[in-house]
DNA sequence: TGGATGATCGCA
DNA sequence: GCGATCATCCAG
């Protein structure tokens, strides 16, 4: 079942959890890859001092204030992409981290993309996923459903997802707070 | 463990 | 303008 745009509608540490187990499509240069979310963190509005929307809306960062289930596309380090999923209502800022997926449809071009490293290192980190599923900058606002000039969707899991909670990865601001959330057996 | 590598943002 | 910082990755 496709996840609607309202889905994000909601408090992100809420909209995080539920993405676990997802499928991510992404139609890019004419190929369709797809994934299972398997690792997420979420990142809040102007409280949270490790989030792009602490300290309120910049340019980078305006999308986080926009409409929810749009995605939030930045740039780090010289050369990796990160892929977030907008949430709460238009006007609260906040995004769910994509930190990790389970390679399933397009590996063959996943690989390609990725130079050839072994199926379990595809997509096992926010900036390979990117580089993955070919993720840029272009990607920075499009729609969740699909109906973007850029195709992107999920589909929600039919099964009963187990996860834990723990502190966020890479990141010296707020670091004790658990708001990252993987997918156990 | 540190280097690559460039955009971002606060402060001057 | 300037520079510290950065939601990362990989080689060694």
């Amino acid at each position: 079942m496709r996840l609607p745009v309202s889905f994000f509608q909601r408090p992100t540490l809420e909209v995080a959890p539920d993405l676990l187990g997802a499928t991510l499509f992404v139609e890019n240069e004419g190929r369709k890859c797809s994934g299972r979310i398997v690792e997420v963190e979420a990142y809040l509005g102007p409280d949270d001092p490790a989030s792009h929307a602490a300290g309120g809306p910049t340019p980078r960062s305006r999308i986080m204030f926009g409409p929810p289930g749009r995605a939030y596309v930045y740039f780090i380090y010289g050369m990796h992409h990160c892929l977030n999923f907008v949430t709460e209502k238009e006007g609260r800022a906040g995004a769910v981290l994509i930190r990790a997926l389970e390679p399933l449809d397009g590996r063959e071009i996943m690989r390609k993309r990725r130079g050839g490293v072994p199926d379990g290192r595809l997509c096992d980190g926010p900036g390979k996923l990117c580089q993955a599923l070919g993720i840029g900058r272009e990607w920075n606002g499009m729609p969740l459903d699909g109906t973007g000039a850029l195709r992107l969707y999920l589909e929600k899991t039919a099964e009963k997802v187990h996860f834990e909670r723990t502190p966020r990865i890479g990141i010296s601001k707020a670091a004790a707070r658990p708001y990252r959330f993987i997918r156990t057996p």
